[in-house]
DNA sequence: CATTTTTCGTGCGATTATCAAACATTCTTG
DNA sequence: CAAGAATGTTTGATAATCGCACGAAAAATG
């Protein structure tokens, strides 16, 4: 018997597969992250009874559980409205530091910048997200938001094209049929079949080129990074203006720096 | 009743402990944030059991959190170890969507960027931490571990050591004689006494120049961000190899584009 | 400015989520 | 291969968490 409102559920879906028992179950923390995952930019401040309806919980419950957040520090308030604080940085940065990736793969991402002058990306699925876990290159071109730690849906970026085509079939299929394609330029391509079609050639070819999906005037090639076991473990990709330059010629230029560096982390990941 | 700004509340109270009555604290809440907080760079991977030494809980209360972690996405595990996932990114993420700052100070780090051709930097103080919430420049000469959401220990950066000083005087002192003074480099200032008259020269002129205390051969320009209401939100720096430039030289050449940039923000932060 | 309407803080008894201990099972190691 | 250690699972007892109801405090209204 789940109680749980929909809305709280994990955002990964298909994993979902093992119900956990009750006795498992520790309510109060489920609430209080979705309480910390529902302020965002619309909503940088709320009150008790907003951050209730906003998570399912009664006004009370929310306030407890706010409460309790701001005795620990990942909250503020005034008294009546809450917003978060910076300690919430705190758990993403857990993450950060105990995960080897992000630090590996550093030095690589400044070797694919020198050989190509664009900014190189190191990032991995969750969910139908894209996850930035590094980067290296100038802000110069760049709209500001991409720093570690952002996320995109994956189908508008190439990196998120690459490891879409290249995960488990059954749950890609899963994830086509169920997620929302939403448009961010006249270029987007919004379509689940020809997405599709698309992947079908990304999982034979082994890299991708993705154009104008996310942001006009703006290219990503993304290779796979995979381990010495054959994993599949995240994605190297650089982002680029397009600018006059041919999309043949920016592979030409690009792609073999990006091969060649993610064949070089091969035994390191 | 809390007038402290957000960003200047000490993580884990000093005054501001409102010792929270019974009927309002969530344990698992404030349990299951200290689980992920409690892996690390030398514990990436631990047993229920670990967790539980190392968080104070019983082995089957820590198996319990980390299976709820793991259904919500933010913990994956092999039935044996656990470890966590880049899920837990969304969490710091909220942050950066929600707060407005982090937004705001681009376009002027860009402008620090491109008339010192140093990177700058905008960071706010949590708990004894200095925390970077947004960063504009190249990566050629700093080590890797500097990105958004990287946390330092205040007194070894220059906005540290400049938001220290500047803090309430009562936190200040207490935060000094309780704060262990960690040497990073053969340079770093270990002496409390040393700190508090460097500290209070640095509220005086209300600026920061930090040489070494961190990193050998770096040397951190640091001014306030005050807001139109004259409260201290954060500061703004810029971080530089040293080199064969004088200190003098460094304050002239980059001091008052800090300083001007500091004060074009006012009006929008 | 007075009155209505809405929102918010708090105490309480009812409910059930969470606990640790005991037991079963699996993995280690000599 | 068997003893010991570490881990998974079940269970009844306990106390943590719940929503409701009420009064106080703001907001909204005219």
């Amino acid at each position: 018997m789940q109680t749980t409102p929909a809305h709280l559920l994990p955002t990964r879906a298909f994993s979902a597969a093992a119900p956990l028992a009750k006795r498992d179950w520790i309510a109060g923390l489920q609430k209080g992250l979705a309480i910390i995952e529902t302020f965002d930019y619309a909503n940088p401040r709320l009150t008790a009874a907003q951050v209730g309806s906003r998570t399912g919980l009664s006004r009370t419950a929310a306030r407890r559980h706010l409460l309790t957040l701001t005795y620990l520090g990942y909250v503020a308030s005034d008294g009546k409205l809450f917003w978060l604080t910076p300690g919430v940085m705190r758990l993403g940065q857990s993450y950060l530091e105990s995960a080897r990736l992000p630090r590996i793969v550093q030095p690589f991402l400044q070797r694919v910048t020198s050989g190509t002058s664009e900014t190189a990306f190191m990032s991995v699925l969750d969910g139908g997200d894209i996850v930035y876990l590094a980067r290296n290159g100038s802000n110069v071109y760049m709209n500001t938001g991409y720093v570690v730690g952002a996320r995109v849906q994956a189908q508008v970026t190439s990196s998120g094209m690459l490891l879409l085509a290249l995960s488990e079939p059954r749950w890609l299929a899963h994830w086509l049929s169920t997620h929302e394609l939403k448009p961010y330029t006249t270029h987007t391509v919004t379509d689940a079949e020809a997405l599709r079609q698309q992947m079908n050639q990304i999982r034979a070819q082994r890299w991708c080129v993705s154009e104008q999906q996310l942001e006009l005037d703006m290219r990503g090639i993304a290779v796979p990074l995979i381990n010495l076991h054959g994993d599949l473990v995240g994605a190297l990709n650089v982002t680029m203006p397009m600018g006059k330059e041919s999309t043949e010629n920016a592979l030409r230029r690009v792609l073999p720096i990006l091969q060649e560096t993610a064949r070089a982390m091969r035994n390191l990941i």
